[in-house]
DNA sequence: CATACATAGATTGCATTCAATATTGACAGG
DNA sequence: CCTGTCAATATTGAATGCAATCTATGTATG
């Protein structure tokens, strides 16, 4: 392969939808740290990412200040780009708060869902139902992140969505390294229709509590994971 | 003035300290959106950017960049930058976000915090109420930052502390065109002073609790001022 | 007179070049 | 033999130049 882009050139479609380069490079660099294909710690010289993905330094830079604010990969001046270290204490801290965040969303969620939202929420849990067997572990990973995130938009509160959000990606590749366990997979699968019946009944509160219950298990899930 | 940029130059002190120049940018740039010397909305070119600060557009991109990652300014591709528009929305959303954050390290605080964490929480406190006929507000200001998050600080998770801080930085714009009030601000005062009394008490439930009213009374002042 | 289109100017996106800094290896001194 | 210093190389930081895109003005047409 001469380039590891695959761009969406709109050609006829609505035009000017062209995105900047560094944004594909950004994807597919976050893509490539998430699934741990670029180890963490190691340490990466923009020559061999501009050969790789075959633009310039200038885009390509630009992509890895973006995943730095992400936390993805740590700059030092003059030293270069490394992927971020997974760091245990990390790991445990963002659960803790991506948890009081899943709390906070559970009552406004309640206020506001409407059938068709708990529709598309079941969907995508009986999606994710499907693929227990699924060889390629990506697209469970997808409807996972697609069915917490829809979860908190629900909140109507768009800066504790994308707050969320954040915090979710930062957690992806500990998940990556951890959801081959058999046992929590279908442990998860039944949280999650807890957490639906919940929210078919609106009640808030309960709501709140199976989220946090949920998260607590998957974190412990991945930290003995990580720590074993 | 010919450039907007006060470098630190190392000279002899420890050497190789030298920031990178997008920093500095950055710096100078979110103090003056913060400070609303950039109106909200206002649209900026590269060229008037680079004249004012003397540097050359590859750094001042990566400043907008970065400043784009915090929220501060928007980008759009091919149509250049402006400053983010202040939505009663967002803030409201965002005050909401923090409010929980504070609640949740109200525990976090009061079992880890020391007598000389104390002590530094105090004088900062102290301070702020020195700066009461302060003509200038900017150093009421910073105080105001360093003490709540400071506490923050204080749970010992980074990343609750992290999220915190970039929460509280997109809200210092809405802040500063309110800060003016002098009633919310002795009223504000009195608070800081209750919290303290929670902290050296060690009671986390009280503490969270009036960190929460502190939060929502502030909100509600800031909101107030935005709508009328 | 209003609207659509075309062209010129302005502005951003990307590539390349130059400069500053860090890293590596060799060599001299202890 | 180890350690510290200095030079050579590699790598990042910043500046400049070129190409692609958008915006604005003016003209033609209904």
């Amino acid at each position: 392969m001469t380039t590891l882009l695959n761009r969406r050139d709109p050609g006829q479609g609505s035009a000017s939808e062209r995105s900047p380069l560094h944004d594909d490079v950004v994807d597919q660099l976050r893509q490539m740290i998430i699934r741990c294909e670029l180890v963490p710690g190691e340490r990466f010289t923009e020559q061999k990412l501009v050969e790789k993905f075959g633009v310039s330094r200038t885009p390509l830079r630009e992509a890895l200040k973006i995943l730095a604010s992400e936390g993805l990969v740590e700059m030092r001046p003059h030293r270069g780009s490394s992927v971020s270290p997974i760091s245990i204490e990390e790991i445990s801290e963002t659960f803790a708060v991506l948890g009081t965040l899943e709390e906070m969303a559970g009552p406004l969620v309640c206020d506001r869902v409407s059938n068709v939202d708990i529709a598309r929420l079941e969907r995508i849990k009986d999606e994710m139902s499907s693929k227990r067997d699924a060889t390629d572990r990506n697209s469970y990973f997808e409807l996972n992140v697609a069915f917490h995130q829809s979860m908190i938009a629900l909140s109507g509160n768009a800066v504790l969505s994308a707050t969320y959000n954040q915090l979710f990606g930062k957690l992806q590749r500990a998940r990556y390294l951890v959801n081959d366990d058999q046992n929590r997979w279908s442990e998860s699968a039944r949280e999650h229709s807890w957490i639906m019946e919940a929210l078919r009944q609106r009640d808030g509160a309960e709501l709140s509590k199976r989220l946090r219950e949920h998260n607590s298990r998957t974190a412990q899930a991945v930290l003995d994971k990580l720590r074993g």
